[in-house]
DNA sequence: CGAATTTAGCAACAGCGTTGCGTAATAGGG
DNA sequence: CCCTATTACGCAACGCTGTTGCTAAATTCG
């Protein structure tokens, strides 16, 4: 995609990152705060800094006078000098949020959606929803753009739904061309439960370590943060947590194995047993730390939030009992922050994250081999 | 640890680093390919091969005379130009083998270790292991360091053992430290699995995907290649794979939880029926793809490879069967092309990849919190 | 042999962080 | 009140990247 050369300007980009990272989390920090958290030189965070600053992202907020010497400068990020609007795209429902640079919701709504919708549908709808929120906000050249969080499988580098699970209208639908044509706003797609912890993370900033966002609502999936950035796989397929198997010989399942984490879950919640579907949530979750030793566990999803505290404990206790405890070995689990508006704060999120997040450099993967290798002709 | 200060100075290292590995996956390649493969300009292109023909790692191969116009200069890698030892600490047997830059493995050994050795017993095994590799080759200057690959738990980033399964006298060791004065060489620390993969990845070059090694010996773990690095996860102990519950209300494991994977394996294995111990097995890999979407398996580990074939049937099968398939949904699995030398090769290989391979960034990981901001004092 | 074509390199340049050093702002002591 | 120590901060020169503009070299074809 978007290729990063890696040439000088990336530096700028990248420290700037750096910064802003830090002002999120830390909601207010002062030059040598940045020093310590970055390793550049005094120097080189006051052209930063002032960079920043000329674009309204940062701004002085008082001084810190602690004793001896000249006061230091204190600095915060401007939460209201950039947004983006989130959409969060389920079955039977659109949500559409307001976000500011710093993560926090401005505005949330939800409206039905038609039973199994068309994409013109949802275009019609998201067209009209944003129209309320820019209507009502005053936004002009601060609206960076509209992330858009949904069900897959779906294709995120190519902005292409493939197959929305459960949706006849979805086939290789171009969804992040024909939306940018259709609201004039720059779109990013994204699957729901990857929007999700992007959500998570981005909140937390550069604290936030390896994690899942689990969430159950009609099935169950996993959204990733490994590394630093969301882990969406080879196909932007990552995430079907809900079609592991737990249960060898279990009763089968849609995807056509037997004994899957989410149909043996919703057996048991369906019989109304909601204490063994979340034990069974949780054996799920310990396989996910044995397999990939996460540091946060995030508890989401329509499903779960409505027993909340029973998925809560259930999880937290299979956690501290069933992996091999050690001091050095620790795991939080928490509800999701946001609710029911983490889908599409993070879908929104990832707009902002793609302007103003830590960019990555070149990916490694291959181009197009343009084959000029190839013609041979090599000669000692 | 090592913070990357993101200066100048990185580029050139990055960028020389992907001329490297192209240079390890296409053996022969000529300015224009560095171009298309890293949007460089030629000039850039230029200088870069000319730092790492210098130094001795790049070498021309003639030229390429495509028709009309001036020869391009061909180039490869100096595969002999850089060495380095690989370890594989096993609970009975100590593999060492040599690896140049282009990860060719040019000797192999294995002896056997004391039962239940002590760290001393190691680094004498180690020194002398050496010391034959080192006195029957010529490699003055050109061995970069040595790698080890051994079973956790671990502490990669610290170099420290934790408490090596089924070993009395490993509890905290910094191993790192002690065989770096002990044997005079820079060290490596890792477990065995993500050196495994290090391995596949490392030879695939900038192609390789998301990917996961499978080992079966003794035990059963993954290895972990995501997003361009080895996932060692918040506390490197990614890979416990074996201990994931396939089977609720299965045979208790060693781990306090029942139904695990690799009891369900083994008591297959112990009964002979290696056909079900491969089918178990297959379960779980595709609970992996499911979950994180990999475009790669490679199968490794003696206990798996004595049985190869069946092995491999048996996950090609799942793979090919149970995962919803689609034409864009793809996912090889093979053998490991090292066979039993993968671990150690990979050990060594993260040596090399440490000086010669595509840097990370800073990582956005907290620093030691100067405490400067607490202080409050802030005044408007 | 000259024109067209492709590759390669020299030289000047722009943009990044770094280094050296001077200046501003504060508290404490004589 | 002045002087000093201390801390924060910025200007200016510098070194190092990759980039741009332009020239030279090597080859094929007419």
């Amino acid at each position: 995609m978007t290729r990063t050369t890696a040439d000088v300007t990336f530096l700028r980009g990248y420290n700037q990152a750096l910064v802003m990272a830090l002002g999120r989390t830390v909601r207010t920090f002062e030059r040598s705060t940045v020093v310590d958290a970055t390793g550049l030189t005094p120097q080189a965070v006051s052209k930063v800094i002032a960079r920043l600053t000329a674009d309204g992202l940062l701004r002085p907020a008082g001084v810190r006078r602690p004793g001896i010497g000249k006061p230091a400068v204190v600095y915060e990020l401007v939460p209201e000098s950039r947004y983006a609007i989130g959409a969060h795209v389920a079955r039977r429902t659109l949500r559409l949020v307001l976000v500011d640079l710093a993560g926090t919701v401005h505005y949330s709504a939800v409206s039905p959606l038609p039973g199994d919708f068309t994409p013109e549908q949802l275009l019609d709808a998201l067209k009209s929803g944003i129209d309320a929120i820019t209507g009502s906000n005053d936004l002009d050249g601060r609206l960076t753009g509209v992330g858009i969080g949904m069900i897959g499988p779906l294709d995120h580098a190519n902005g292409l739904v493939r197959d929305a699970h459960g949706l006849r209208h979805w086939h290789d639908v171009p969804l992040r061309e024909i939306a940018e044509t259709h609201l004039g706003l720059p779109v990013h797609l994204d699957k729901d439960v990857t929007a999700g912890i992007t959500a998570e993370a981005w909140r937390h900033g550069g604290t936030f370590g390896d994690a899942v966002l689990i969430m159950v609502e009609s099935g169950i999936g996993g959204g990733f943060w490994l590394g630093g950035t969301a882990h969406r796989g080879a196909h932007t397929n990552a995430g079907e947590f809900g079609h592991t198997v737990v249960e060898l010989d279990g009763p089968p399942c849609v995807c056509g194995r037997h004994g899957c984490l989410e149909i043996v879950h919703n057996h048991a919640a369906e019989a109304g047993d909601i204490g063994r579907a979340a034990r069974v949530l949780a054996v799920g979750v310990v396989n996910l730390l044995q397999t990939l030793d996460l540091s946060h566990v995030v508890l989401a999803g329509a499903d779960l939030l409505r027993h909340a505290q029973h998925y809560l404990a259930a999880v937290e206790e299979a956690v501290h009992t069933d992996v091999p405890r050690a001091d050095w070995l620790s795991t939080d689990v928490t509800l999701s922050s946001l609710g029911a508006d983490v889908i599409a704060a993070g879908a929104a999120m990832q707009v902002l994250d793609k302007h103003y997040g830590v960019p990555d450099l070149a990916p490694p993967q291959r181009q197009r081999s343009a084959g000029r290798d190839r013609h041979s002709g090599v000669k000692i």
